[in-house]
Order: structure tokens, then sequence, then C-alpha cells
DNA sequence: ACCTTTCTTGTCACAATGACTATAAAAAGG
DNA sequence: CCTTTTTATAGTCATTGTGACAAGAAAGGT
């Protein structure tokens, strides 16, 4: 393999002349347990950096779409059909000494997940992002993490994205808790339901309501068709 | 070469048991003659799609970071120096034909340059964005440029990135041709002035002025600190 | 019956915005 | 030299969005 071959143009090659790099996608699954948001880690079985947190991914096929290795592998990991999900391009991440084994480009997506089952896999679990470090994943993957949930924030302020963390039938302070959950923060509650009621197209009223236990109950939505927010819900 | 293996798990394999991928980095660079947003573009000169335009790019190195691999091939192009312009990662396309040869994934890269020279090589030079219809560009480049436009034209909504497109010292007029370029769109002098203004770390005074030629003369700035724009300018 | 909790609506002062007017400072043309 | 034209910059005003807060509505708990 012509490891140390270099390209000196998009012109005029041929396929022996280009160096062979190795394609995975990795994960950022995102998830909302109010008051937290959590995330879904592997423990990795080998070596390197064996035992410790990783992303879920794994490598693309040679005839698979990239989006398409990223949509088999959270179903693979969660069990979550894909229409129910949430998943975007978050970014590519390829620095030559990434991986120490070989050289490997990782294409990341976030997916944004309701309600999920507990992980199929033993070693795949929920974790919660504000628990972790810097440094505690194996590999970029806290940095990669960090690009998903900051994402994820902004997601929050101009799209009506919050609702792929909801059910299909939600309440007016489930979407709430939502935003509070990745935002870390509180919402004074009248506002916020003020709103959400202003931005023609967020949510669309079922005419059923749903209590919660304590107080009055509430009345439930379904997401609509909007999917920008005019204004946004800012930070 | 096992153009055919397939990896199983992320864990246990070895450099032979993957499938190998060639990565490229392909650049939209964007420059403003107003009143045009302006794209770089080069004629390609061998087949496939021989003499049709597209993007700049080339293949990256086998031991070369991305970001590094997108800056040489900026300043190859342009003979722009990289501490000048604005780059930053756009996205990543590697559909299984976007390239009929074999398997490529292209990490597309988002150049924002000042006073571009004339570019150096011949094959390439500056075409107006709004005149390229939604095809016209080889392999999947159109939808690489439409995907660069619309993240320069949300980067000026919510951050000081137009500055990127100006020179070291600029007046508020020439700001607001960049956003009128940018966006496509006209914008009132009096309330554009203001929001500048009103927006602390945007833009700093020199104290000099500059004349147009007509009118009276405009005061100058430069780029100040700030990288987020609060609040934000909105189209 | 009362209290507590939560959802929902309403009020009010304030900040940001778009449309517009007015003034300032230059060049061009008589 | 004075007026017109052009562009930059400042100000006005009605409208809208916002945060802080009060108040009413609808349930369960004691």
């Amino acid at each position: 393999m012509l490891l140390h071959s270099v390209a000196v143009s998009i012109d005029g090659y041929n396929p022996n002349d280009y160096p062979p790099f190795a394609v995975t996608v990795d994960l950022v699954v995102l998830t909302v347990r109010p008051p937290n948001l959590k995330v879904l880690l592997t423990q990795r079985g080998e070596s390197p950096a064996k035992g410790s947190w990783a992303l879920p991914g794994g490598f693309v096929g040679s005839e698979q779409d990239l989006i398409d290795a990223a949509q088999s592998k959270l179903t693979d990991k969660t069990g979550i059909q894909v229409a129910e999900a949430h998943l975007e391009q978050l970014g590519t991440f390829g620095a030559p000494k990434r991986d120490p084994r070989m050289r490997i480009v990782s294409v990341a997506y976030l997916a944004l997940v309701a309600d999920p089952p507990e992980p199929e896999l033993d070693e795949a679990s929920w974790h919660r992002v504000d628990g972790l470090s810097d440094r505690s994943l194996a590999f970029d993957h806290s940095e990669i993490l960090a690009k998903g949930v900051e994402r994820a924030r902004s997601k929050l302020e101009y799209t009506t994205l919050a609702t792929s963390f909801c059910g299909a039938e939600f309440t007016v302070a489930e979407l709430r808790s939502v935003y509070e959950a990745v935002w870390g923060t509180e919402l004074d509650a009248a506002n916020f339901h003020r709103k959400v009621m202003a931005t023609d197209g967020f949510v669309e009223a079922t005419g059923r309501t749903e209590s919660a236990g304590r107080g009055r109950p509430a009345r439930t939505y379904v997401a609509s068709d909007a999917r920008d927010l005019h204004p946004p819900i800012v930070r």
C-alpha cells in the first residue's frame, strides 16, 4: 500500500496514486431525562484506550453513504428507528495522530432522540453530559462531544428541534424542561409559554390534557411544520 | 488492495481490515466585489467533467491535518496568506458515486477573503455566485457551494465575520455593502449604521476618514475583538 | 374546606426595530 | 461663490419583543 504517496493535483490521478485513509462515523447521541442532558457512551473493550468511555461509532462500508453508516450505527446501539430521531452531520475530525494505529478520518454525526430505551448492547449506557470533564473520553471524543452539545444548544435557539427530544405528544412544560436541560439554565414558565404560543408552526394543540401528578393538568401538543423559529428563543 | 473488505466493529481491527478511501478537501472561497458575491472556481483540465467548472481542491497528504490541507490549497490558488482569511470547516460529502472513478470523501472548507489578487493559476477565476445555476458545477460541487453560501449568509447574522470580507481599515458603508452582496438585499443605511455602532466590540474607530469620491467622507474603522453579535443583525 | 402545586393568562416598563426625517460634509457644476 | 447632488451620520416615532412579575385556573393532598 502506498502509504506515503503524494498526489500533486486533483487532475490526472489514478486509483493507486493517493494516500489511503480509513473513514469512520462517530455518533453524539443526546437525549433529555429532566433535569439532565445525557449522552450515549460505549466502554472500549480493546486497546488502545481499553476500558475508557468513547462515542459509539464504526467504519463506513466501501459502498455505504456516510449518513447511512451513521443511521445504521444509531439503530444498532439504541434500537431507535431512524424516522423518530433527528440526525445531522456535526463535523469531521482527522488529525494525523488522533488514532495511534493508523490514519483515520472520522465524520461525526449528532443525533437527538426522545424517550430512549435502555441500550441494547451491554457496553453502552447513558451518561450525564455535565458530569464529564474536558478530557474524560477516549481519543478526541471529548472535543467532538463538546461540539455536539454546543450545536444542540445553538439549534434550540433558532429551530424547532427541541421537539425531537420530546415524545409525539408533549406539554409546554415538557418542552421547557428540554430547553432547561440542554442549556443548563432555568426559564420563566410564563414567558416561555408565551413565546412558544406566539411562534407560528412550532406546536399544534391536540385538544387533550395530561396531568403530571401535581398541579393543574397541561394541554398537550404535537410538533408542527415549522423548522426555523421566528423570532428565536434566546439563551 | 482490499477494496471490498468490511470491518465489523471499531474494536479488534487491523490496518488491512477496513475499506480504503481517498480523502480530499474542496474549498468554497468567497469574496465580495460590490455589489456581487464571488466564488473562486477552477476549470477542469482532465476528464471526467473536463472543461466544466469546479471548486478548487486536492488530496489530503497521508500525514497532513485536514485544515492544513485546506490552508495550503487556499494559498496555492489565491496567494492569500492564511492569517488574513477566515477558514472554517463546512461539511463532508461522501456519497459513494460522487466521483465516478473511486470512493472519495471530500471535506469542504469555507474561506472568506478580502481584496483578493487575481488568481495565480490561469485556470482559476472569480465568478458571480448568483450567475450559477443549481447544476452548473462538476460533481456535487453546486451542492457544496450552496451550503457554503448559506453558511456565510447565516454567519453574517450572528457573528462579526463580515469584517473578514473587508480590508484592515473600512467604512460602515463598505461593511454594509458586504451584507448587501452576501444577502442579496438592500439595507437601510441609517439603521445599519445604528446597529453596527450599538454592538460592542464589532468595530473600532480609527479617527481617520476616507472619501469614496462622492459625498461626505466616512469615518474608518478596524475590526474589534467580538466574535458574536449581540443582538444579531437579522436578514 | 383549605393549601399547595403547576399551568396559563395578563400587565407593565423597557429595549430593539423599521420607516422615515434631518443635518453634516464633501464634490460637481454653474 | 453659491447651489445642487451625493453620501454619511444623527434623531424621531410608532410598533413589537422581552423580562419580571402578578393573578387566575385547575388539579391533588391534608
